[in-house]
RNA sequence: CGGGGCGUGGCUCAGUCCGGUAGAGCACUCGGUUUGGGACCGAGGGGUCGUUGGUUCGAAUCCAAUCGCCCCGACCA
């Protein structure tokens, strides 16, 4: 291809409205322009990018056996509505009406529809396993877009489904998933964490996040450097040190607390207690019903957790009022003790954290305004309905698995696979026949990958002050060839015979043909990425050219007949 | 949804406080010089100042409403 054939809009200088690496080299670099929030389009040298990713998921999913569909973007509502999901999606599904008034919904997963065409196709365990897929394009009306391509409302996903008659076949599918989702993800250049994670709203009973380690990403996830084990904070746990509490009194003691209603305050206050040694009572409402949901003093709760623990869908803070209604008294000086549905009717139930297991001795709010309770025995004195790992991981903290201790950063989430079971098919009545005559459901497992958002996590991985650094499999070209003046004709001579050479060669090539100073073309090549650049310049009179690397900003000279070798072999190198 | 910021040629921004007929740099067109890391000189073209309404002799500027975008939080497979 020639420069001067195509459309790459390079910005001399930053866009102002974008932050993150990933979005501000796009923009510049000419590869994406901004329809309207969250709503970009994809240019030329993007969809070059994009197709090689595609390209990349495609072998690899046809390798497991897979088997491409494309699906529809429009959905009625009718199949939202039996699997239950027109709710629970809410409102980040695009809806509109069809001209009949008729509910539809713009696709963002396609469960529903890949259960619909199985329910009416499959009957028998012979037709099992199947193995479908498909990629295409995705829309969910994000609250906030955000970062570019990292956070959009309508973007490219791979999505695969695997049907099986047992569990058995659902984790040998599920197996194969994985296995080609780190080939994938390899292949694309990425370096990558797979981590449990949280099903949310697909349900399930367990799931795999692939996470790319960047600054950008919204996720935040606990690895073991030690042992290995890697999971969201939405799941991960950790090892904490085994408290001694003294024996207590027999009863918890009230005391007066003038004005203090935080943590804090009362590790300061004579007579209170170190916030390890407190506990701390939140109230939220789950699906509308309020739950006291208990804490170690200097433990944060994960709200993710906390939906998983309790299995509500619809999960928020209870407000000031109905907390003073429930409880009698004001966050700041709530507790547990004492609390049974007979005496706090409004309390559906008590839900506390694992670390407050067997403590004593503790000290927490008496639903009196101004007054705390001392003394407390966890599991003598609250009525803990339900036990579960509620807290946020910190860094620091121990590993769950083994000695080592956890490290904590953010990442972006690049694809997540999972084990759904038969939550689709009992629900839309995908069943079949097994050998002795008796009608199961069908298991199926789901597993998705962002396109847009492997490139971008590449963009935020690789680049550097001059720009993106691609890796050579998804670049959207492996080498650019800088004739450094095109009046020079034999300069351009020796440009385009390599050019010719390299096209021949199946090397995609990018003749930078535009009559621009060198200065130029150098700095716009840095910017776009391409990871290998030919300069044809004046020492060509001594039958060389300079062969540039992007990703050392370091050039050799090469002679002109061993150019072809030369990149072939520094291309099969870094694909390595 | 809560908080903050911003809408002025294609891009980056000044002008808004204190109302007086719209500017710079880059990009673009033409001519000339230049030519290995975003050249220089000269001459040009291009803007309903987001939108609507109001105040005023006069509004980019003041007031109100509204739309859009960005950031933080909430939310989120």
């Amino acid at each position: 291809m020639r420069w001067s054939d195509l459309f790459i809009p390079t910005l001399r200088e930053d866009p102002a409205d974008a932050e993150v690496a990933s979005h501000r080299l796009l923009v510049r670099a000419g590869y994406i322009r901004q329809l309207t929030a969250g709503v970009y389009s994809l240019l030329p040298l993007a969809q070059r990018a994009r197709l090689k990713v595609i390209n990349i998921i495609r072998e690899e999913m046809n390798r497991i056996g897979g088997q491409e569909f494309l699906l529809p973007a429009i959905h009625p509502a009718e199949i939202w509505k039996e699997s239950g999901r027109w709710e629970v999606m809410g409102e980040n599904m695009f809806r509109l009406r069809d001209r009949k008034g008729a509910d539809m919904a713009l696709g963002m997963t396609h469960e529903e529809v890949f259960t619909s065409i199985a329910r009416h196709t499959i009957n028998s365990y012979r037709q099992l396993p199947q193995v479908w897929y498909q990629i295409q394009t995705k829309f969910r009306d994000e609250a906030r877009p955000k970062s570019g391509l990292l956070r959009v409302r309508e973007f490219t996903m791979k999505d695969a489904y695997t049907f099986d008659v047992d569990r058995a076949g659902l984790d040998k599918s599920f197996q194969d998933q994985y296995d080609a989702y780190c080939r994938i993800f390899t292949r694309c250049g990425l370096k990558y964490t797979a981590v449990e994670a949280s099903s949310g709203a697909m349900g399930g009973s367990q799931s795999t996040e692939f996470m790319v380690r960047t600054e950008a990403g919204e996720d935040r996830i606990a690895v073991c450097p030690e042992c290995g084990y890697a999971a969201n904070v939405e799941k991960a746990t950790s090892r904490l040190a085994e408290y001694q509490d003294e024996e207590d009194a027999d009863k918890p003691e009230k005391f007066p607390t003038p004005g203090m209603r935080t943590i804090e305050d009362l590790t300061t206050f004579p007579g209170g207690a170190s916030a390890d040694r407190q506990i701390k009572t939140l109230v939220y409402a789950l699906n509308d019903r309020l739950t006291l949901v208990l804490m170690r003093g200097d433990h944060e709760l994960n709200e993710t957790k906390l939906a998983d623990a309790s299995g509500a869908l619809n999960i928020r803070p209870a407000h000031p009022e109905e907390i003073r209604e429930a409880l009698g008294a004001g966050a700041g000086s709530l507790g547990a003790v004492g609390v049974t549905r007979a005496s706090h009717p409004e309390i559906d139930r008590i839900i506390a954290d694992s670390a407050l297991r067997s403590r004593r001795n503790m000290t927490t709010g008496a639903n009196q305004d101004d007054f705390h309770l001392r003394g407390v025995s966890v599991e003598r004195d609250i009525q803990v309905d339900h036990w579960a790992s509620l807290r946020t991981v910190k860094a620091g903290e121990g590993c769950p698995e083994c000695e080592g201790a956890l490290d904590v950063f953010k990442a972006v989430e690049v694809g997540h696979i999972f084990k759904l079971g038969t939550k689709y098919s009992e629900s839309l009545g995908a069943r079949v026949l097994q050998a002795d005559g008796s009608e199961v459901p069908i298991v199926m497992g789901s597993y998705g990958i962002g396109v847009e958002r492997v490139m971008t996590a590449a963009v935020e991985l690789y680049n550097d002050e001059a720009g993106i650094v691609w890796p050579e499999s998804i670049a959207p070209f492996h080498v650019v060839i800088t004739p450094v003046n095109i009046k020079d004709a034999e300069l351009m001579s020796v440009a385009e015979r390599i050019y010719a050479e390299l096209e021949a060669a199946g090397i995609e090539a990018l003749l930078d043909d535009r009559d621009e100073r060198a200065g130029v073309k150098f700095n716009d090549a840095d910017l776009i990425g391409v990871p290998f650049r030919i300069t044809v310049g004046k020492k060509i009179k001594d039958g060389r050219v300079e062969l540039f690397t992007r990703a050392s900003r370091t050039s050799e000279d090469v002679q002109i007949a061993s150019i072809i070798e030369s990149l072939r072999a520094k291309l099969e190198a870094t694909s390595e």
